[in-house]
RNA sequence: GCAGGGGUACCCGAGUGGACAAAGGGGGUGGACUCAAGAUCCUCUGGCGUAGGCCUUCAAGGGUUCGAAUCCCUUCCCCUGCACCA
């Protein structure tokens, strides 16, 4: 029934209307961009739901009237096809594997694939393709890739401008890095160690004759409890000469250093069982410290010095109580002596603990020695207890009484300035393991070149930015104040990769995420720059452009400015969730630098993850589906469909094939549904004939035409905020749900030609706007409906349905209720009596009742006593102790009810009376006075809810 | 740790003070159609009930209110992000 031929068919129709080519007229505009792919592998669904929300959007918003433009580029900038093509290029087999069998790249293009250019191109065409089978209308004359020269031009001329204005300077930085391939890599460049931090730890020079041993710590305020070094004898250390001085540290912790100091030599090795037994002097106290052996310690993290507080770190204490039992040990360095009379000294007091806390973890959580495994944990607890919690002790000189990260800071201060200490980076765990299988390290750069994020006005001024702009969902602005107060400076360039080199210092390229924060601009200028030399796109030229600044310049396309100035401010801005951190904030900064206030950006709409069948979709993982398969198997509608309806644009969806297939007949029957409009008729209608919504005799054929003004009205509300879901909610399944409950229930009339006229007429009406409504999210199959049956023109063109708040009628929709409700009753009592009646007496409620609920809504409140009081005044019944019994029995049900007045049941029930008995299968006879009731049942009767006597 | 979002029936998921035993979908049940299967349509899908009703439920406990899935407090649990980068 769907049929993908339809689907090709009408993307080349609206291709060689140019429907979807937007250009400046007098029509209001609505311009939005969703984040531009990053093609270095194929689309799956994931990708699917990103570009389809701002399609549906911007297809709504075209029929609306609006001048919509939609455009798209490739954002082929960065590394990561540099580390593609070169894991190909020596046949990884990983990368082999994910490429032939989750890509699907056949294998002669996969040979193709040690250029990285080649990989952009491939896939980008391959994303521009699927785009265009899924019939997005996007405006295609405006497509361009992020090394474009002309592209690079405006990237240049933005950082210029981001210079002048003092937003960017120099600095050092550490960064993950990969010895092998000579660059920082990302987390998803890392085989192992995702998600693993960078720490600074300060490093403590204890003199040891003219040179020194340096130690690592997180806790520099401990050294007041220090009692003692640890060494791995078993380990290799090195003299290393670092300006003037000399350190002894490990000599793996060399090689490490090497990527942070500069001017690092090595001067000698280390005999380092000659080390044990001899003493090294505190930079604080000016103790001398033995230095001891244990096993505990790692050569390869840190300097592989450790100094000892066995009072407040569980690894010193238990490392020192092992080495008191090993009399080999301590006989074999002559240490005995000494070591016996180590004693834990206190310095940090710590609610709930005593004086030597490390003692009593090591107690608490049965430490056995220094290899056992639950020793990092113990670690790890007392370190945040006493970050948390601890205060120094009285005895500290100088710091007694402070907090401890308070302390910590300050002696960190005092060890840098009176160059006693220093700093070094260190993996917050290992490995970490790049892609390629070296193992990385942290590597100081020099020279590298930030953004100034963390500059106060900029930062205010951004937050202004954000304070007068739309964010989609609500929620998500808190993230977005957080992250701007947040950000810190960012590194924006990097040594390798496609880029924009940076323009005053060209060794350096302009890294992805800082190239693609106010490119939405250049798609307005995108048609002209054909016949232009990017040599003529100087400073002058684009401050022209987009900052209309005067120009002598005679080489500018007419119009280019003046499109830009019509198209902007951007009004919608889409992108995932996880990049609400860093680009959808770093757009908004580069916004507020350089632009003006009035074209800063008006909205942004922010996207949640795709699941498969529940887990979480990844290429890495090759639990992704592919766009192209899905496409092939269920029809781009369908694809569409399913990703609009199953979760709103901001929560995460989930591809269950199972779900996707009976979105699919939910389609067909809407398919259906169009072809049995005109087999009821007779004839092909015309749709155009049936704009107007028929006047309606029977009240089920109001009660459809108010639903279906009901659910336009949703379904705009919805789709004015991005609710897709939502939209299609009230578009296609509660519609859907109405017209099942409304053929059901004309069922038996159909026959009859009188009703039939009417029927017909409600039908036609019915589908014309039901086609519309599904434009957005179906669009060929509305196009094809559409056509069939005499609309005028492209649907994607058709004006969007307004709802008549005349039509959407409470009483109407009341009186279906109680037609339901009675059909539900009589069902009920059947069921309970297990009984199939012959004749159902139905009483109507009399007209007195009607007045006292009328009084009780007025009165609003479960009062009782006025209700009566107000009944009473107006004389509506004779009877007083029934009244009183009424009066008391509503009280409470009228807050629980939805009164909307009068209803004439009689008239409502005779129009309904042959539904009511062919569902009831027994012969009804309504009573407005009740002149039969054997059962005195009529007494029952409300308003709303006729009596019912069944026998 | 910090920040944000959550816990609703067999599953997914709507619902932010009264119309709620709780939309919609999936799954299941029974029925209609059919030689049959499939498709389609209808019914039911917390418990009880021979008259349209009653009882128990929205992570757990406590509170506010005439009235709580919804508001407040406490506890437990889950998810996402925390950067050199798509």
């Amino acid at each position: 029934m769907i049929d993908s031929n339809i689907e090709s068919k009408w993307q080349k129709k609206w291709q060689d209307a140019k429907l979807f080519q937007s250009n400046p007229d007098n029509r209001e505009k609505v311009f939005l961009t969703v984040a531009y792919p990053y093609p270095s592998g194929a689309m799956h669904v994931g990708h699917g739901r990103t570009y389809t929300v701002p399609d549906v959007y911007a297809r709504f918003k075209r029929m609306q009237g609006y001048n919509v433009l939609f455009p798209m580029g490739w954002h082929v900038t960065g590394a990561p096809v540099i580390g593609i093509a070169k894991r190909i290029g020596r046949s990884d087999p990983w990368t082999l594997d994910i490429y032939q069998n989750v890509h699907k790249v056949p294998l002669n293009e996969l040979k193709k694939f040690t250029d990285p250019h080649y990989i952009v191109k491939y896939f980008s065409d391959e994303y521009r393709n699927v785009m265009m089978k899924l019939g997005y209308s996007i405006d295609w004359r405006r497509e361009f890739t992020t090394i474009d020269p002309h592209y690079q031009k405006f990237i240049t001329w933005q950082f210029e401008k981001l210079n002048e204005k003092g937003l960017v300077r120099k600095g050092a930085h550490p960064v993950k890095y990969c010895p092998d391939d000579e660059n920082p890599v990302g987390d998803h460049d890392l085989l192992e160690g995702e998600g693993v931090a960078i720490n600074e730890l300060i490093l403590v020079k204890f003199k040891i004759g003219e040179n020194y041993l340096v130690a690592a710590t997180f806790r520099p305020e401990t050294l007041f409890g220090a009692t003692n070094i640890w060494l791995n004898p078993n380990e290799e250390y090195v003299k290393v000469k670092i300006n003037d001085e000399e350190w002894i540290i490990s000599k793996k912790a060399y090689y490490n250093l090497l990527n942070q100091k500069s001017n690092l030599e090595l001067v000698g090795e280390i005999d380092t069982p000659s080390l044990i037994g001899q003493h090294a002097e505190n930079p604080v106290t000016r103790e001398k410290h033995i230095i001891l052996p244990a096993s505990f310690v790692d050569p390869d993290y840190a300097t592989g010095v450790v100094y000892s507080v066995p009072a407040h770190a569980p690894a010193d204490y238990i490392a020192l109580a092992d080495l008191k039992k090993d009399t080999e040990t301590l006989n074999k360095y002559d240490i005995k002596d000494s070591v016996e009379k180590i004693q834990p000294i206190g310095l940090i007091s710590l609610k709930g603990f005593g004086n030597h806390p490390a003692a009593e973890m090591i107690e608490k959580m049965s430490i056995k020695d220094q290899n056992d495994p639950d020793l990092k944990a113990a670690t790890n607890e007392m370190y945040k207890l006493e970050h948390a919690k601890g205060v120094m002790g009285k005895h500290i000189p100088d710091y007694a009484g402070l907090k401890v990260p308070q302390a910590r800071d300050e002696i960190k201060s005092y060890l840098l300035e009176t160059d006693k200490g220093d700093i070094m980076h260190e993996f917050a765990e290992k490995p970490v393991i790049c892609r390629c299988g070296t193992e990385c390290v942290v590597k100081i750069l020099d020279n590298q070149w930030f953004l100034k994020y963390s500059d106060e006005e900029w930062t205010q001024k951004t937050l202004n930015c954000l304070e007068n702009m739309n964010t989609v969902p609500g929620e998500i602005r808190s993230n977005f104040e957080y992250y701007l107060n947040w950000l810190h400076d960012w590194a924006c360039a990097r040594r390798i990769g496609l880029g924009t080199p940076l323009p005053w210092d060209p060794q350096w390229l302009i890294e992805p995420l800082s190239d693609s924060t106010i490119y939405m601009s250049y798609y307005a200028i995108a048609p002209y720059l054909k016949d232009i030399d990017p040599e003529q796109m100087d400073e002058e030229f684009l401050d022209h452009v987009f900052l209309d600044k005067k120009t002598s310049k005679t080489n500018i396309p007419q119009g280019m400015k003046e499109e830009f100035n019509y198209w902007y401010p951007l009004d919608w801005r889409l992108s995932a969730k996880d990049l609400v951190g860093n680009h959808l904030s770093f757009h908004l900064f580069h916004h507020s630098a350089i632009y003006p206030q009035e074209k800063w950006p008006q909205g942004v709409v922010v996207f949640g993850m795709g699941l498969m069948e529940g887990q979480k979709m990844s290429s890495s993982k090759g639990n992704i589906v592919l766009l192209e398969d899905a496409i092939k198997i269920h029809g781009a509608d369908v694809v569409r469909l399913f990703l609009m309806s199953s979760a709103e644009p901001w929560q995460d969806f989930d591809w269950r094939e199972k779900e996707v297939i009976g979105t699919k007949k939910r389609l067909e029957w809407f398919i259906g549904f169009a072809e049995m409009v005109d087999e009821l008729h007779g004839s092909q209608i015309k749709l155009n004939d049936y704009n107007q919504a028929p006047d309606a005799n029977k009240s089920i054929n109001a009660w459809i035409i108010s639903q279906v003004n009901q659910r336009v009205q949703d379904v705009t509300r919805a789709l004015e905020g991005f609710q897709t879901r939502k939209a299609l909610q009230d578009a296609l399944f509660l519609f859907k749900k109405d017209i099942d409950h409304y053929l059901h229930r004309v069922d038996h009339e159909l026959k009859e030609e009188n009703a039939k006229e009417e029927i017909n007429q409600v039908l036609a009406y019915v589908l014309g706007i039901w086609i519309r409504l599904m434009a957005p999210f179906t669009p060929h199959t509305c196009e094809e409906l559409w056509n069939r049956h005499g609309g005028q023109g492209f649907a994607s063109d058709a004006p969007w349905p307004e709802h008549d708040l005349d039509l959407i009628d409470e009483k109407v929709q009341k009186s279906e209720e109680i037609i339901q409700g009675l059909v539900e009753d009589i069902r009920e009592i059947k069921k309970i009596t297990k009984s199939q009646p012959e004749k159902i007496h139905i009483y109507l409620a009399p007209e007195w009742k009607w007045k006292v609920f009328e009084i009780a809504h007025q009165v609003g409140k479960p009062d009782i006593g006025r209700i009566m009081g107000q009944a009473i005044k107006e004389n509506i019944h004779n009877d007083k102790k029934e009244l009183a019994g009424f009066a008391q029995k509503i009280a409470r049900e009228m807050a629980r009810m939805h009164y909307v007045g009068f209803v004439d049941e009689k008239r409502l029930l005779d129009d309904a009376l042959d539904f009511v008995a062919r569902d009831a299968n027994a012969e009804i006879i309504v009573y407005q006075e009740p002149t039969y009731d054997p059962k005195n049942k009529a007494r029952n009767a409300l308003p709303y809810k006729p009596a019912l006597f069944i026998e």
